[in-house]
DNA sequence: CGGCATCCTTTGTGATACTG
DNA sequence: CAGTATCACAAAGGATGCCG
């Protein structure tokens, strides 16, 4: 397996580097991005393509993406008034990292679910 | 379902896949998961790779790896007794996409402060 | 439509103390 | 050394209602 360049050492995780991973990469970030990555959205229509978050939830992760700038809030000016979010280039760059994750937890889920019936199911076979 | 190579089509992102996602990528796992693909760990020593990690939640970020099959506890049988915590063949899977977030960022992370600044000072330089 | 404000419950986290 | 137990508090999350 070939190191990204001539790096074999690996990188330090400073509490700047975790603030981030840990807005970016959040409960709901991933749902959203995944979704913006695809096309601009407006905010009902992010609450329809991920019906499990709440209104609240789903503002403050807005908010969240947008002051770190990896979303876009757009007015519109149409009738009565409209919101857009889209993607912006520091967001997209962010398609790749998370491609390779939502690809890991697919490909490797249930093996994990396996793992979980091992550990939470110990009394059960271990008796 | 063969989507290897086709990425034209976005994954769609379950409760289940979020709550792996969560587990793994929680503020801390990173972190633990960083330092143990490069070595084995005692308790101790993970918390002197990581001294921001308070001893409870390096405990409860462990037993979470370890329930999802991402690292293993093995009991050393020498003189007092250790622990010791190492990565698992499924652990290993996940340094490539660790990886890829590490790196993303290490790379971004001055854009994104930069982001931060001006969505942070709107009435001082908007006026 | 796209929020914000409020309330309230749950969960997370730090600090501290104690045990095999 | 490697935890568990406990308390206290902060942050997150849902539910509901109101507003421009």
């Amino acid at each position: 397996m070939p190191d990204t360049a001539s790096r074999t050492e690996r990188l330090t995780i400073d509490v700047r580097h975790r603030e981030v991973l840990a807005q970016v990469l959040d409960k709901w970030s991933l749902s959203v991005l995944n979704e913006l990555c695809e096309r601009p959205c407006r905010f009902n229509a992010l609450r329809r393509a991920v019906p499990e978050v709440t209104q609240k939830s789903l503002t403050a992760t807005l908010r969240k993406l947008e002051r770190n700038g990896i979303v876009e809030r757009v007015l519109l000016a149409t009738r009565p008034v409209a919101v857009e979010y889209r993607i912006t280039p520091l967001g997209k760059t962010l398609r790749g990292p998370v491609d390779v994750l939502l690809g890991w937890s697919d490909r490797y889920l249930p093996e994990i679910e396996r793992a979980r019936d091992r550990f939470d199911a110990p009394s059960d076979g271990d008796r």
